[in-house]
DNA sequence: CGTTAACCAGCTAACTGGTTAACGGTGCCTTAGT
């Protein structure tokens, strides 16, 4: 019998035996048997499709314990109390808010065996006594749960994000596993770089969720805007989600909503803890009927009956949207997304996307690690310098990328001969070039709010998935069908999936150089444009028309 | 990048227009003091 075969019947064995799930889907076993040939791979699907079990099951047939890498304790939490409940297997978890007895009763499940999975952020990894005891585990696999939190926090917010390729290493290099809901292609290929993840398996399932209908309804003035929000969340079927750009806005729109009648609340990063948890059970009960939040609010929620999620603002970039109205409609019934939209709003997502370290404390940290001339500790450069741990980590992270530092065994070393000036060049270099790749990647929001075609097949285009049909379930298309062809269901009508060919030299995945930005990929096409991720400025969209005629791009043998 | 609050000058009383500074999102972890 094949392996493949052998292995496939084993997975599908424990799966029923274990957690009672009679069927894999494709995409799930085909993920596990990556994992079971002990190969690195990245798994994009949707929540709620079985992306956990992608772990789970295979778990339980390799030797070793799993460790999973989790962004918030909340969630570590859950994914704990789900292995007990679905599984009856043992779960722990590691972190700050548990006692050091409770912790080191966990490391002792772990090392005598009794316990599968250990549930970590980052963070923990950041410690070399963790690293240790990890080590002694002889773990058999790695895996990051919501993996986009590396590309999307590590650069900057969470850095030590960026150390988990590192901590892979450190603890045996089992096979790294990083499971998503949504990346496009680029940010799965910063994902498996920050991660130093090898020989990949991509196992990426359909991005598209017809039954949620996509609307962006565009205003000048503010008042205008905020009065439109309201009224809307008042009149759409409940239950929904409200998104706020600040958590001023957020209370605000809480508090007129509740002055409606409607059991609504806020929920942000400087919500009382204790509120937070109460917001978050009472809509998982259906107890409310909106939720008013900042972006803090939604990992981990698998409602299915979420009817719309409205954004009071743009969000910073295609990804935070799509993750953000994902979260409607999980049920598969009619469910709506509303943008609402004014381009003055962009700004504070600018605003957001920036913040890199500067040059002055790049340059001091490489002289200081440079003067002590053996290994320091981080804790060594915080107290000498005065910045915060994720600041420092965010600046390490940069020099060890130019080759200034390297880090062992937890401690900073400085490279023979870099010079910290130069270093510190360099490193602004890489900076900036993210910097302006995240910017970019506002204005892809600009460009799905501000399209004159289907909404969806823009959005989809950015996640790489061709839409040979205009949707039908947009208010663009909506708009060019004309009243009277509107579909009364909610539902989006049929569509042909026969994928027709492109008649220009530039169709997605074409390298392509510039004549100034120099060198990228297209990702997309939408009538008479292409979008093209450059490695020097990031998103750009380009009209194919005026490229076409003047030669401004040129495709790039492989 | 855009909004808002605070301030000030102007110039004669209660307000206007202009300039300027501050503010804005995501979460781990640690440690000192109740």
């Amino acid at each position: 019998m094949p392996i493949s075969l052998f292995t496939a019947r084993r997975l599908r064995k424990a799966a029923r035996e274990v957690f009672g799930w009679d069927r894999l889907r494709p995409g799930q076993l085909t993920a596990m048997k990556a994992v079971m040939a002990r190969r690195d791979a990245i798994v994009v699907m949707p929540t709620g499709s079985g992306k956990s079990a992608v772990y789970q099951v295979p778990s339980l047939l390799l030797p070793g314990p799993t460790i999973v890498v989790s962004p918030l304790i909340a969630l570590q939490r859950d994914q704990v109390a789900g292995l007990l409940r679905r599984g009856g297997q043992s779960a722990v978890a590691v972190n700050s808010t548990m006692t050091r007895t409770q912790n080191e009763q966990a490391w002792q499940s772990m090392s005598c065996g009794d316990t599968q999975f250990l549930f970590l952020a980052p963070e923990q990894l950041a410690k070399q006594e963790v690293l240790e005891r990890l080590a002694a585990l002889k773990p058999s696999l790695f895996v990051v749960d919501e993996a986009q939190c590396v590309s999307s926090w590590g650069h900057d917010f969470r850095p030590d994000y960026l150390r988990l390729g590192q901590a892979a290493e450190s603890v045996g290099r089992p096979p790294v596993l990083a499971l998503t809901a949504s990346a496009a292609a680029p940010v799965r290929a910063d994902i498996i770089e920050q991660l130093g993840m090898r020989k990949v398996r991509e196992v990426v399932a359909g991005f598209d969720r017809p039954n949620i209908r996509l609307e962006v309804t565009h205003f000048l003035d503010d008042a205008a805007k905020r009065r439109a929000v309201v009224e809307r969340a008042a009149a759409e079927p409940k239950p929904g989600i409200v998104y706020a750009a600040t958590r001023k806005d957020a209370e605000a729109y809480a508090a007129e909503l509740g002055e409606l009648g409607l059991d609504a609340a806020a929920y942000h990063a400087g919500t009382r803890p204790s509120d937070r948890a109460t917001v978050h059970d009472r809509f998982l009960a259906g107890e409310l009927d909106v939720v008013v939040a900042t972006s803090a609010f939604g990992m981990g929620i698998d409602k299915p009956d979420v009817r719309f999620v409205l954004h009071a603002s743009v969000p910073g970039s295609l990804d935070a949207y799509y993750q953000e109205i994902g979260r409607a409609g999980r049920d598969g019934a009619a469910a709506r997304a509303i943008l609402h939209y004014r381009k003055e709003d962009l700004g504070l997502q600018k605003f957001f996307s920036t913040g890199r370290p500067d040059l002055d404390t790049i340059v001091e940290v490489a002289r200081r690690v440079r003067d002590h001339g053996t290994p320091v500790t981080p804790t060594e450069l915080r107290q000498e310098t005065g910045l915060s741990a994720s600041r420092l980590t965010a600046v390490v992270n940069l020099l060890e990328k130019v080759e200034a530092v390297t880090t062992e065994r937890g401690k900073v070393a400085p490279v023979p001969g870099a010079e910290p000036e130069e270093a510190g060049e360099q490193a602004m270099r890489l900076g900036t070039a993210h910097e302006s790749l995240e910017r970019s990647r506002v204005e892809m929001m600009r460009g799905l709010a501000e399209t004159t075609g289907c909404r969806r097949r823009f959005l989809l285009g950015y996640f790489g998935e061709r839409l040979p049909d205009p949707c039908g379930n947009c208010d663009r298309c909506e708009k060019s069908a004309g009243a009277g062809t509107g579909n009364v269901s909610g539902l989006p009508r049929p569509r042909t999936a026969s994928p027709e060919r492109s008649d220009h030299p530039f169709p997605p995945g074409t390298r392509v150089r510039h004549h100034q930005w120099g060198d990228g990929e297209v990702l997309s096409e939408e009538e008479q444009r292409i979008t093209v991720l450059f490695a020097s400025v990031g998103y750009r969209t380009l009209s194919l028309p005026v490229i076409l005629d003047k030669t401004l791009l040129t495709a790039v043998p492989e």
